[in-house]
DNA sequence: GACGTTGTTATGCAAGTGTATAAATATTGC
DNA sequence: GCAATATTTATACACTTGCATAACAACGTC
């Protein structure tokens, strides 16, 4: 009788594992949804068993969250790299900023599927609420301080609420345009949606942000 | 020995029935995702039993096709209510649509809930890309038939880029508004969305959209 | 190089999944 | 009322799910 060979395996490093179950729990999310993430699919992927994921979480529901959580802070360190330009003149920052919102590697159709994914479930999750809803003002509070720097700039006084305004619009196009981009790509021309995206922004505040205009 | 009774039931037209399940099922979706419709849940939702399910469709991805197609039907229903305003004048006619597809019911959280739900797949299930895409496509060309009505109603001339660019941001600007308003529409006060949607457009446009500022 | 630790696999289990089938009863036409 | 029909329930089945447990083997330590 054969005996069927126990499998081989290494041990690789507590946090190296981690992070290989987090994302092979991605990359199951992405493809098929919250659904497709099953602790089997999830091992397979990540080459080891299932029985392992219990070993370095409590449960499913812990991995997820952790995943979750994972993939929060990438989108948001995206969008810090988006504000961190080199510019240093305000209307060049801003339009740097939602330029690059606006182009790869934010534009992006995995990240968008496990947004999707994931916020879907933000109307009865309160945690997922508390916590897009704390990304989206962190995030709006960065665009009304360029905002608020770029009318500094020009010499113009704007108002609390005109302010904030300013920012809910300019946050609302990035996001409209970042879904499109994300789930059509295909149907803009490469840079379009960045060339789209500050027009508009310099529509709605009536100024130039680009060097050849700047007075 | 007390039998166990059969459980008593009524018999429900057909139609009636396929559209309860439907329902149910929208329900389920909404409030725990995919995952949380499985046939047991679905018929308990709609008071029968799973097995009658089976009855009316071929298999339970029939009929979540048929849920999202209903969803997709009363969102685009939702999108043509929205243009078919009584407003005859080009501009009045764009300002009601914005504004009115950024108030209830149109920002509806449940709604939302939905569409994320069933979005997040879009990426790996080519039939739902391809639904939207369609959806997509019809909303925007109903946005430059509106904008190019009022640029030629003001005199305007405007290329068929321009026409593109201003349609795609105009749509942009509505989709991150509703975003935001099915979110965590308690974060602005009621009508401000659709203000801050119909602001935006005439800034980008260049032109008021309101009757009292109508040369 | 043997040994103990523990990361890892293998196996099993109870609950839940979609589906198939048969039994039962509500409804229709007479 | 009564039989015929097909909607609806009830039950069963094979499979998947997350989780528990025990056996095993890779690695550090002496």
């Amino acid at each position: 009788m054969a005996v069927a060979a126990r499998r081989k395996f290494r041990r690789e490093g507590e946090e190296r594992r981690r992070q290989d179950l987090i994302e092979a729990t991605l990359d199951c999310v992405a493809e098929n949804g919250l659904q497709g993430a099953t602790v089997r699919a999830i091992a397979l992927r990540a080459g080891v068993t299932a029985g392992l994921i219990r070993h370095y979480f409590p449960g499913k529901e812990e991995l997820l969250q952790a995943a979750y959580a994972t993939i929060m802070g990438r989108m948001t360190e995206l969008a810090k790299t988006a504000l961190a330009t080199v510019e240093e003149e305000p209307r060049l920052r801003l339009a740097a900023f939602v330029g690059a919102s606006l182009v790869p590697p934010v534009i992006d159709a995995r990240t968008f599927s496990l947004w999707a994914s994931f916020i879907g479930r933000a109307g009865s999750d309160p945690a997922l609420g508390v916590a897009h809803r704390a990304g989206y003002l962190g995030f709006r509070d960065e665009v009304e301080a360029l905002v608020a720097k770029v009318l500094a700039d020009v010499g113009r006084k704007a108002s609390e609420g005109e302010l904030r305004r300013h920012a809910i619009a300019i946050n609302a196009i990035i996001d409209g345009l970042w879904v499109e981009g994300c789930l059509a790509g295909d149907m803009f021309a490469s840079g379009e949606l960045a060339e789209i995206g500050i027009g508009s922004v310099e529509a709605m505040l009536g100024l130039s942000l680009r060097q050849g205009d700047v007075a």
